[in-house]
RNA sequence: GUCCCCUUCGUCUAGCGGUCUAGGAUGUCACCCUUUCACGGUGAAGACACGGGUUCAAGUCCCGUAGGGGACGCCA
């Protein structure tokens, strides 16, 4: 009829948003996007599991999807700080409306209740009221015997008159109080179900994998195999991209399908994201939330990037591309059938490339969002910012471009994640922190005559801050006092400076500190010095 | 245990029967740049799990074996 699809994600609201759920949303969004224009991509809450979801993981996933870049053409979405919905034609829904997108809410709405009403007048689904006891004893009979381990339902009717009985009995013993799950009767599904897989192409499932599940619990509510294919169905689901964990919940679906004589849409399992033991990525991985890796000083742009090169590829072989580039490519024929290690080296470089390609103002931003309470941050932009109208000779140097982008580059090009700039900003205009491998170089003879000079020659300049030039000037003149070259000079100014003998260029970062502050920083070296004397 | 899925450098991957003495990226190492560190540049080492077939020809197709992973919930 048309090109156009309709795709969803369906995250679960019981905890924040995992790297994995992020792929699986970016590939649902990716695959709308490349198809055209009118494909949808469509964000359902599957919040059937009471007691684990909540609201604030919910918005906590909506406001991640956002930060990724990825957003909802329909359903569920983030409007500031409230959590709204919008159906097909981008009408808002209020809390009266009879459509929903929650499946929490659906439920209330009966959906779900009608579908079910359907199987269990026709012996497709049944009351069951065996005991949390009568399973446990069931499936520890079942793992003795090394049979197959599926529950058997005493409840379950044989065929459509034996339904009609059965039911009648169960509504007696719900009205005297009785609490049954309903479960789907497998009776008459057929040996085995074949699905077309996108991504791993013909899968057998044989039927006997499972027995009769639950489709609804006791307390009323139904279950995700259950709510998924009616969503799915209602919804118009053309395509389902999900995780291979999934495949096996597969075949329960399809059971469903066929017995609510709906449409079955097509089916693509992605790959698994594995840790760096092989294991499917969890929380014992250590960072495994997008939250995490964003407040580790990851860049949302640095992340997207690398998760969709986690069993995709770019056609050009095209590392660094941001998500409207993939959208433009993408092609489901290039997902990979074989799980992916999550590789947080490869991340790492990658941000630092997302880093280095920031404008001074956008790396600006990105710092004061990462910590805003972080000072330093708005006083070294400042600083480079400086106006050439200053009276102060470097300010007015500071203000030039090329010496404004030498300074700006001892941020970004040392750093690889946002989280590293607190230490390089704390080298400019924290405190001075002297550190252990600085005791070798301090020890040498030329050490203590170097910094008395330094000192000296500060003490003259009635500047606030040092140009280059003028260190430089400064750094002949202690060659040529304190007979000091390489390694002997700069390594005990650079421990005055920084604290430490390695990092940062000294010309670079010397115009960006206060004279007085320079002259603090070597007396209190030089303290030290004299202490170990 | 049962069923399902997977298998190219350490890791992410290219490869859709001949263009593969297997390409890229990352990581590692070396050298260059640099009076430090980093950045940058150049280069090196590094893989088709194994065994059978099919074919004139197999990393590529088929079958086994081994290994790994996943599912087996009134979680999703």
């Amino acid at each position: 009829m048309n090109n156009n699809v309709r795709v969803r994600f369906a995250p679960s609201p019981t905890g924040h948003l995992h790297v994995g759920g992020a792929r699986t949303a970016l590939f649902n969004y990716l695959f709308a996007k490349s198809i055209s224009k009118d494909s949808k991509f469509i964000l359902r809450v599957e919040d059937t599991d009471k007691e684990r979801s909540s609201q604030e993981f919910l918005k906590s996933q909506l406001k991640d999807l956002n930060s990724l870049g990825i957003t909802p053409d329909e359903g569920v979405f983030l409007d500031g700080d409230d959590i709204k919905e919008k159906d097909d034609n981008n009408n808002i829904l209020d809390s009266k409306s009879t459509k929903s997108y929650k499946q929490s809410k659906r439920s209330e709405l009966n959906i779900y209740k009608e579908k079910i009403d359907f199987l269990l007048q026709n012996g497709l689904a049944y009351y069951c009221f065996l005991t949390d006891e009568e399973i446990d004893t069931q499936k520890t009979l079942a793992k003795e015997s090394k049979s197959t381990q599926q529950i058997t339902s005493p409840y379950r009717p044989k065929n459509l008159e034996d339904a009609k009985t059965k039911n009648l009995e169960a509504t007696e013993k719900i009205s005297k109080g009785l609490k049954p799950s309903i479960r789907f009767n497998t009776i008459s599904a057929k040996p085995e179900y074949i699905i077309k897989d996108l991504v791993r192409g013909e899968v057998k499932l044989p039927s006997n994998m499972v027995g009769d599940f639950v489709i609804q619990r006791s307390n009323g509510m139904p279950v995700y195999n259950f709510c998924c294919v009616v969503d799915d169905a209602l919804m118009n689901i053309t395509h389902v991209l999900r995780a291979e964990e999934h495949l096996s919940n597969t075949l329960r679906q399809l059971m469903i399908y066929e017995a609510l004589n709906f449409t079955i849409p097509q089916f693509a399992h992605m790959s698994l994201i594995l840790g760096e033991d092989k294991k499917k990525l969890s929380k014992r991985h250590g960072a495994t939330s997008v939250e995490d890796y964003i407040k580790e000083g990851y860049l949302p742009e640095a992340l997207i990037n690398f998760l969709c090169l986690l069993g995709w590829s770019h056609p050009e072989s095209k590392e660094i591309f941001s998500i409207q580039e993939a959208a433009k490519v993408f092609d489901l024929k290039r997902l990979n059938s074989a799980p992916a290690v999550f590789d947080t080296k490869k991340l790492l470089w990658m941000n630092g490339e997302y880093i280095k390609k920031l404008s001074p103002d956008d790396l600006k931003n990105k710092l004061n969002k990462h910590s805003p309470n972080n000072n330093h941050i708005d006083q070294f932009f400042t600083l480079l910012n400086t106006t050439s109208g200053s009276a102060d000779v470097s300010q007015r140097k500071a203000s030039s471009n090329t010496l404004r982008n030498t300074q700006i580059s001892i941020l970004q090009n040392s750093i690889k994640t946002l989280v590293e700039a607190k230490g390089i900003l704390n080298l400019i205009f924290g405190q001075l922190n002297i550190t252990d491998e600085s005791n070798e170089v301090l020890s040498w003879n030329e050490a203590k005559d170097v910094l008395e000079f330094w000192i000296k020659q500060l003490n003259i300049k009635t500047e606030i801050y040092l140009t280059e030039e003028e260190f430089i000037d400064i750094q002949d003149k202690i060659k040529q006092t304190c007979k000091v070259k390489g390694k002997t000079l700069f390594m005990p100014l650079r421990v005055a400076v920084i604290g430490k003998p390695h990092g940062a260029e000294l010309k670079e970062i010397i115009p960006l500190i206060l004279v007085s502050n320079l002259i603090n920083r070597a007396e209190q070296v030089l303290k030290t010095i004299n202490k170990a004397d």
